[in-house]
DNA sequence: TAAAAAAGTTGAAGTCATTCATCTTTATAG
DNA sequence: CTATAAAGATGAATGACTTCAACTTTTTTA
């Protein structure tokens, strides 16, 4: 009978993730200590760490469930787009938006950018960087989609026009994440005045 | 003579950032111990946290100094931008990036961009986005010039313009610090794929 | 100039992430 | 079933940032 060691760690590293959601969500990333993530999914410190590298890696990991159902929300938006370039890019980039706080703080994910950032070369941040080029590459592929239908310009680069589209959407999640008081409301209003332009501009006159 | 203690105080401050700019360089941010920079600039530990409220504090001082630099660069290419609405971009993008590395590694760009996203509450995030700030300000001022001149289209919204730009050129800075490898050169080819599409498009034909 | 007040310095103590040698549990072999 | 090996759990110890109560130096007052 080999699984049950197998299950035992199953249910050790998902008793540690569950009691993260939670805990950070309730308390503030800073604030929650490994010791108390140890206590409520009743394992020790050093289990903790046999499971995740470092208290970042826990949070990474609560951020990539999160951005696995938003890539997946958006993939049927890129499947079947609305008609129009600004509303096509808008309904993809919103629907980014919407899905983000369902499970995270404000506070959850600036803390997993600031990581990703700061440790380019560790799991963590390598697994986080992956997940952007995902979301950039589905932004590119709605472009793409755009051009075969006719919407957008034939001649242009839609990997390089995908990339600023990802890039300027994600730098503006990073002021709505950083600054407690901006409602998704301010962020998808500022984000529609930027997208808005482009759109007009790449869309077969 | 109330001008000893001032004196002290001026000679404290810069012996302790003078201390940290060498320092973070020579060994990494992470890899240096405030103990380590009270001991080269002659004060104790307590005594640096009487000038910088935490180690990122003074990080974040010593990018400021740069972006300092860094701005008042750019202006001059604002005053007198070259003909041709790609090249006035380019060249102001460019001389933010040849910039960049003067005196900060790509470690120490990194970790005080992580800061400023993680503690945006802090007076080192808040100094940190008010320079992101007036980097984006200067973009939005060369593309208004650029309208004013007639090289871009009356009817674009100039600052809405200016910060799709910059936020395209601040992520991938930031893609260029987080990874070690990737060299100045293609950065540069990177921002330019992605910024002449845009300038063409924004130009008057 | 001397005493009192103000301002600033100090480093030991506190906190928390992380590590590692030891111990416990599970699986395998005889 | 027992003994051996392998895998994993444990928590005390470590190291680094940060704090703070006591101490020094500088300034002001008389």
């Amino acid at each position: 009978m080999s699984g049950l060691r197998e299950k035992q760690k199953a249910d050790r590293e998902r008793r540690i993730l569950q009691a993260a959601v939670t805990k950070f969500r309730a308390d503030g990333y800073r604030a929650v200590r490994i010791e108390d993530l140890a206590e409520i999914a009743e394992v020790s410190v050093g289990t903790v760490y046999n499971y995740y590298q470092t208290k970042g890696d826990i949070l990474i990991a609560c951020v990539a469930m999160e951005v696995e159902e938003v890539l997946a929300a958006g993939q049927t938006i890129v499947n079947d787009p609305p008609r129009g370039v600004s509303a096509a890019l808008l309904t993809l980039i919103f629907s980014y938006y919407d899905h983000s706080l369902e499970y995270l703080s404000k506070e959850m994910w600036r803390t997993a950018m600031a990581l990703a950032i700061e440790a380019p070369g560790t799991p963590n941040g390598r697994r986080y960087f992956e997940l952007d080029q995902r979301l950039a590459a589905q932004v590119t592929a709605l472009v793409t989609i755009l051009q075969a239908r006719g919407s957008v310009q034939p001649e242009l680069d839609a990997r390089a026009i995908g990339q600023v589209l990802f890039n300027n959407l994600n730098q503006m999640f990073l002021e709505f994440v950083r600054d407690d008081a901006m409602t998704l409301k301010t962020l998808r209003d500022q984000v529609a005045a930027q997208t808005r332009p482009i759109a007009q501009l790449i869309a077969v006159s």
